[in-house]
DNA sequence: CTCGGTGCAAACGTTTTGCAGAGCA
DNA sequence: TGCTCTGCAAAACGTTTGCACCGAG
């Protein structure tokens, strides 16, 4: 596992997360490729999504709910995740390096970084909740 | 599953969580708790952290790693997890409840909160990798 | 030709759930 | 007594892994 190939699989899967803003989950990618790549298994889009995530290309995303989620866009940023529907979407707010520097000195870590999830109720949900 | 009775139980569960600022998984609590209620099952303490987190009586915190981990302590706080080790601890840095009015003008949710995750390197383990 | 990648299916660890019986109010 | 809670076990769910074959370099 240490000089890798390319494969036109892993090139697809990359795509998909990076052109899906919905930070699609494994079962996501695999249904969005299985038409086209009739042979795909569920097990490559899992070990294609570690290994991208560990080359860096793309990110996993520590969200509430069952499956892991992945965000292409590797600009650093934060996300906003819904309570009723589970929809994640992204927040672009400057990134605040000092809340960095107040953590290590609190906590003795090391910090390299933070991330940030905002949690709240879309307009969606809201426009629903209404009616109800 | 309205109107709640109270059990010894879920009483010790949530002492469990409040008293061990590790921030335990189920799995913890079970073993915590086995020796004196021996007839415990893990089930029934997953069930009852749920129903502690729903009563907003402890917190389920979105971090890295395999297993859900429960926190006790309600005031508004963040957390650092090590990435050698997982360990996960609290970080208490005052809350910035300007964020939460910027992300609402840029995303259109109706925040309710946000959670900040800090990810680095705990001392203890920065002390082995000096070793290596 | 070699070694990494893939598909398949089994296995894993975590969490949920159906059910019958126990216990609080 | 009525309704919740518990223990147990099975199963659901997301994810990982072993293996034999396929395919890029």
């Amino acid at each position: 596992m240490v000089v890798r190939r390319q494969s036109k699989i892993r090139q697809a899967i990359y795509e998909t997360v990076v052109s899906h803003p919905v930070h699609p989950t494994a079962e996501y990618v695999y249904e969005h490729l299985k038409p086209r790549h009739p042979s795909l298994s569920l097990g490559t889009v899992y070990r294609n999504l570690g290994i991208l995530a560990e080359q860096g290309l793309i990110r996993k995303i520590g969200a509430q709910g069952d499956a892991d989620r992945f965000d292409g866009n590797m600009e650093p940023h934060s996300h906003v995740q819904c309570r009723e529907c589970g929809r994640l979407e992204d927040v672009f707010l400057s990134y605040d390096a000092q809340m960095d520097e107040k953590a290590q000195e609190v906590t003795g870590f090391q910090i390299k970084e933070h991330s940030v999830i905002f949690s709240g109720i879309c307009p969606q949900c809201a426009a629903k909740e209404k009616t109800a």
